[in-house]
DNA sequence: AATAAAATTGGACACTTGTATATAACATCT
DNA sequence: AGATGTTATATACAAGTGTCCAATTTTATT
């Protein structure tokens, strides 16, 4: 990312941020990440390419930033119950709530995207940054043998598992079923 | 791969790929991955473009064809014991090994290349791949109120996050103490 | 409304990518 | 040794990438 997220940000700036964006998850739902050129964002954004580079590196960057706006939705109300046996279930509702409201968008894409693709292994890179961050704060004073990176690891793996069996790859479960299986996955720690 | 590998490799065709998997292989621990050129690739091996574009789609494709290569050490011995129970940590000493033995190759690669880049993405999604089909001809019989498939996922995610957690972020431990790992993370299963 | 800062724009540039094609070199088999 | 099929090579090409710059327009602030 080229451009600082953190200064704040002027009204022509996130007008041009949105635009490109919007044309992102546009095309994505046309045609497969590879395919798409840098030149069918700028037409379909009204850009000249000058401007696109002004604000991201490539279209990898893009894509990285298009996560970062979606999943945004997710940490708005961070501070919720406190029990913390059910932290992993929390976020597992969270992300599903992302996810079901955003089903549409992400059918369409998995229309044009291999489950291996470039385009998943990016999606699925950012959640789990955003998971194990998330878990993290809860975990710090947990005891255990464990390391405690391993196990956020390995709670986030198995959450981002979970929810990517169900969205990505079609395996209609519901929340409670979803609950169930990661009770039983995770059911000894 | 365009190449076909089903296919009796001829004397000539054996040299041409072992030369670009050793030139990647080199290239790798000198700089990153992004930064590796198709060109640089041919200058190394001393083969021109087009001979490279005769074997491969883009170096994407080579790299995916270079842990095929580390890979097949593994599936040598496919045959070991059958106790069900340890099948996991008998895959994941197979795993210890492959990486202990070329240790020095991916702590140089590691070096110039981010956990999170292109290039360890890439080994882990072939290693998933191996994993699960390893896996799976092992679970297929046993009964569980789990999907199959997601047994298999979760293990191999399992197996594979302790590994690279060991190897590819540099977190020394013996064989033994991962085993403690390994059955402290998929104890109830 | 004036001003300074920030964003947009068009065009030029060097470089990389992947394809295509025609010729030469090579290995393999009878 | 000669015929056959595969691989190597040189070269050319269209398209996309990412950078740079100087001129212009838009924006936030006073």
């Amino acid at each position: 990312m080229k451009y600082d997220l953190n200064q704040k940000i002027t009204r022509g700036a996130q007008r041009t941020l949105s635009a490109f964006t919007q044309s992102m998850f546009t095309l994505l739902a046309k045609e497969s990440f590879e395919k798409i050129k840098v030149n069918e964002l700028c037409e379909l954004s009204n850009f000249p390419r000058a401007t696109f580079y002004n604000y991201f590196q490539d279209k990898y960057d893009l894509l990285n930033y298009c996560w970062h706006v979606l999943a945004d939705q997710i940490d708005v109300a961070e501070l919720t119950s406190l029990n913390h046996e059910e932290i992993p279930i929390q976020f597992f509702d969270r992300a599903y709530d992302l996810l079901s409201e955003n089903k549409v968008i992400f059918d369409q894409i998995m229309a044009h995207n291999d489950v291996d693709g470039t385009l998943i292994n990016s999606f699925s890179s950012y959640m789990k940054t955003v998971t194990r961050d998330y878990l993290t704060q809860y975990f710090k004073q947990t005891a255990s043998n464990l390391p405690i990176e391993l196990l956020v690891n390995h709670f986030s793996n198995t959450i981002l598992m979970l929810i990517e069996w169900i969205f990505l790859t079609n395996h209609p479960v519901t929340k409670e079923q979803g609950h169930q299986y990661l009770r039983a996955l995770l059911g000894n720690l």
